[in-house]
RNA sequence: GCCGACGUAACUCAGUUGGUAGAGUAGCUGAUUUGUAAUCAGCCUGUCCUCGGUUCGAUUCCGGGCGUCGGCUCCA
């Protein structure tokens, strides 16, 4: 029989019988291996098991701890979840069902939505379709033939999707009752999906678009083994005690209110002390860094958001203005224009820039009322908002420079894991095309030199110009949005700014725009869940609780909190006449950093007993010694 | 905005198949003076989100609004 060769990653090649099954292969390298694999590479694209090797190739085999194995596993679920909702809703018809990041969706047109219930139902025919071990088998039909099934069927959105197909052929993909439309690859049969959850359904537009019918989706998640279900769901649970809402309660860090309004943040006491904080680094950083802060009102003439051009291409997210003695004034959604109008109030030298000003400037932008989200989606929030006016000839160094700046900032608060994007051009833009490629240049040159790795979003800049974005990782790996830096070929020609070059030209200025934390209020939901509410001592709003044994210590306790704050340390007593465990437990629900535990014998010696959260009593320390430790550990912010 | 769920004391939640409500925590008062995550006792707390409708009577049923949650969409 004819031979092929196979080659594996490691480089080793092995040669098999023409027609030899990704299963067979699988086999051969080991019967364990067999068992778990999912799908097979065949050089370069990924395949059934089944499918059959008939050339020279190299494969790769996958199973459930690939990310490919992953996708293939969660998309044959969807299959079977659809098979499932078909069955018990009868003339329900299916849209998409991919996989996602962590699991799968499918999108279903019926009559009514999911009930909770339904959903229980669902997964219950689901074990039954497993249990049937039904094999996955794939087959080609004719597009044209393709079309005429799903329109018998009135599966119109299938119609949609194969339509939008180029292919001559297409294909479908079969198991127990049910076939679907599907590039495929699939797992071998159902059987090998042992544990699942529908995690939760809810409305989603066809293709994303709020004009086209609203379709009912169903997400869930499975695994090859229970425990790693029930991994997956400690680790939801864990990130829900993470959540910055639920934190945020607990600390008394803010607070909203329905009669302020929603998506409107009440600061209470303690976060307000972390925000100031922050804002306090945030301007000591500015100014040590050739920035110089400013301050711009909250309303504006709207002219001034008429010639920026905001009322035009921003204007749902605005307010309606205000009158003011017969005339129309905006609250600022953005801080941009007063920054133009302040460039504006004099004439600039090339020798005056780059120009930065920042401002923590707090905006106010409609959002609507389902996309409210905690700190994280609001609708009154503060910028760490930045311009920078830049000689044209002194762009790159000044984004590479921007860029630099960013990290350094992100790092200090702990973030040191970032995914970063690169966006481009959109369809529809202002500016020339030499103007954009100059300008992506640039950003793309600040990356590569920054040494960081990016994607490039194709066509997702903002019209006025080309962007980077960066989101920050926390610490159970989840990404937020808060850095961005942005090219403006739009406002310096709208306010129609300029300089005066060297040769004795009138030059316009490129301008950057920056927002580095992004929005104070996000960021700091960020840091809630980042640290899931156990900040940093030098964040920590209480930072050292003085617990005293009994009342006589009080006096001696507060003593200690005097010498604590003098040496600029966030100090308070618990002077209550509880018992010490009832103080020291008081502490650690509000995640205070430090206890320091004082009974007779530590007032005698000038000491305190300390005790840290989290880790417990870890010993008796001078008060001096304890202070010096403590400041110590605040210098270095928690960073290694 | 759209789909669905939800809204009871400061917090977490129970309850009323329609007859205006309750537990723990917190708070207050008193007793206790305590050695590394809850001392004991007593007391207080509510337009049961809001506005309408049905009803003899609505916190409960129905509808509008507001808000929250999970998504869609959008974005700092």
């Amino acid at each position: 029989m004819a031979q092929v060769e196979i080659k594996f990653p490691d480089d080793s090649t092995k040669p098999f019988d023409v027609g030899t099954t990704g299963l067979e292969i699988a086999k051969s390298i080991s019967p364990r291996l067999a068992k778990v694999a999912l799908a097979i590479e065949i050089n370069g694209q990924v395949c059934d098991l089944g499918h059959a090797v008939t050339q020279d190739a190299s494969v790769r085999i996958f199973t459930f701890d690939d990310v490919e194995g992953r996708q293939v596993f969660w998309h044959s679920c969807s299959h079977i979840m659809a098979q499932a909702v078909q069955e018990l809703f009868p003339g329900t018809k299916l849209a998409i069902g991919p996989s996602i990041e962590e699991g799968w969706y499918y999108d279903f047109d019926v009559e009514k939505p999911f009930s909770p219930e339904d959903l229980g139902k669902i997964e219950k025919r689901m074990k039954e379709i497993i249990a049937e071990n039904a094999p996955f088998r794939c087959e080609s039909m004719n597009r044209d033939d393709a079309i005429k099934h799903y329109r018998d069927k009135s599966e119109t959105y299938k119609v949609e999707l194969i339509e939008d197909l180029k292919d001559e052929t297409v294909s479908f993909y079969y198991h127990s009752r049910f076939e679907d439309l599907c590039l495929g690859p699939h797992v071998p049969s159902t059987g090998v999906v042992k544990a699942f959850k529908l995690i939760s359904s809810s409305g989603a537009y066809w293709r994303g678009d709020e004009h086209r019918p609203m379709l009912q989706r169903i997400y869930g998640v499975a695994y090859p083994k229970k425990n790693l279900l029930d991994d997956y769901l400690k680790r939801l649970e864990e990130a829900k005690k993470r959540d910055h809402r639920v934190i945020g309660k607990q600390l008394e860090l803010f607070h909203f209110s329905d009669e302020v309004g929603a998506g409107l943040v009440l600061w209470m006491p303690r976060g307000a002390r972390i925000r100031q904080i922050i804002e306090d680094y945030w301007r000591q950083q500015h100014l040590d860094n050739d920035y110089d802060i400013v301050f711009t009102p909250h309303i504006a003439k709207q002219e001034l958001w008429d010639q920026s051009g905001h009322t035009g291409f921003y204007a749902e997210n605005m307010y309606k203005p205000i009158d003011i003695d017969g005339r129309k004034f905006q609250l600022k959604p953005m801080n941009c224009p007063f920054h133009m109008q302040m460039y504006k109030s004099r004439l600039w030298s090339y020798r005056d820039l780059p120009l930065r000003w920042a401002e923590l400037g707090t905006v106010y932008r409609y959002e609507r009322p389902g996309v409210l989200h905690g700190l994280m989606r609001v609708r009154g929030f503060t910028q760490d908002d930045a311009h920078h006016f830049v000689a044209r000839d002194r762009i790159d160094e000044e984004l590479s420079w921007t860029l630099d700046f960013c990290i350094h900032m992100l790092r200090s608060f702990g973030f040191d894991s970032y995914d970063i994007y690169l966006s481009t051009r959109p369809e529809k833009a202002i500016g020339d095309d030499a103007d954009w490629d100059k300008a992506e240049g640039a950003l793309r040159t600040a990356l590569k030199k920054a040494g960081l790795p990016f994607e490039v979003d194709p066509g997702e800049g903002v019209f006025y110009g080309p962007k980077i974005d960066i989101k920050i990782k926390d610490s159970i790996g989840r990404s937020w949005q808060c850095s961005t830096i942005q090219f403006d070929f739009s406002l310096p020609e709208r306010f129609d700014l300029h300089y005066t070059d060297r040769d004795g030209e009138r030059r316009r200025p490129y301008m950057v725009h920056r927002a580095l934390l992004g929005s104070i209020e996000r960021f700091f939901g960020v840091l809630i869940e980042h640290y899931a509410g156990n900040f940093p001592l030098w964040l920590a709003p209480v930072q050292v609780a003085v617990l005293p044994i009994s009342d006589d210590l009080n006096d001696y306790c507060g003593r200690v909190v005097k010498r604590l704050k003098e040496a600029g340390l966030r100090a308070e007593i618990d002077d209550r006449s509880e018992k010490i465990g009832a103080k020291i437990r008081a502490a650690e629900i509000m995640k205070t950093p430090y206890m320091f535990v004082v009974g007779a014998r530590e007032a005698e010696a000038d000491s305190v007993s300390v005790r840290k959260h989290g880790t417990g009593d870890i010993g008796v320390k001078t008060i001096d010694e304890a202070l010096a430790s403590l400041q110590a550990e605040v210098a270095s912010k928690g960073l290694e």
